[in-house]
DNA sequence: CCTTGACCTTCCCCTGACTGGAAGCCCCAT
DNA sequence: ATGGGGCTTCCAGTCAGGGGAAGGTCAAGG
């Protein structure tokens, strides 16, 4: 398989393709002409790249999980370790954005969102209590 | 007031300082030395970045803010405007980090996490219909 | 007067995970 | 032989700064 086949049959870009190669996530044959040649293994492996990305795992998590899953003795808890810790991470991510959400909710609720200047947004970032 | 004393009383770090006069967000005076020469609006318009980049609005998104500040005949539609857009790319967000995290605490309480290899995690990743 | 240390300056490279584009080779059809 | 699409490499850019080097400045102490 070409590239554009295997981009195709994977969802992900061909640039992202040759960028997994670049940092050594996939190691596809060459072609005597040069071109990249794709073994079903190969989209295989894609497949679970893009997946784990969709997830939100990082690129060097999915390092380590293409890794602990090739290895037949790995421990299922070395994988649900990974996956807490990331799980955190997205958790603490969630409480930062409502936190956001929920000030910015009020703060657009109180401003008139009219042709008059007075902005109750503009006073809460500038300081509000007394410029 | 010098770079030092104005990161200490905004809270930015130094090279944030720096920074944001590169992209023209604020243009400090110089003394004789060389050295960044601060007057309290800088301090102002410093503390007022710190606080729009804390809800998240984008670099671009406080640019136009500040415009907006500075301008007396501003309309407050415009500034309700900007911040519902940005609004709802936050809710956009929490809603994909949430679907990434109820599909990731499932994975995780199907994984036994012991030391044999069988994980759900993995499974799953890999395609889990018929490898 | 000299030195030490804290502070300031510019400059350039690095981050994550790609994306865009240029220049050039390869292959197939007309 | 020529046109178009697909493939290759390499370089630069994204966002919002962070790290660190090399060097100028200032105030205090010996």
């Amino acid at each position: 398989m070409n590239i554009g086949d295997v981009s195709t049959r994977s969802g992900l870009p061909a640039k992202t393709i040759r960028y997994y190669e670049d940092i050594g996530l996939i190691k596809p044959h060459r072609s005597d002409n040069g071109y990249r040649c794709f073994a079903e293994a190969d989209l295989h492996k894609l497949a679970f790249l893009g997946r784990a990305r969709a997830l939100g795992f990082t690129i060097e998590d999915c390092r380590m999980l293409m890794a602990l899953y090739e290895d037949e003795s790995r421990a299922s808890g070395d994988v649900k370790q990974l996956a807490q810790e990331h799980l955190s991470k997205i958790e603490t991510k969630i409480s930062d954005l409502q936190a956001m959400r929920d000030t910015l909710t009020e703060l657009v609720q109180c401003c008139a969102g009219d042709n008059r200047p007075d902005c109750p947004i503009l006073k809460d970032l500038s300081g509000h209590c007394s410029d």
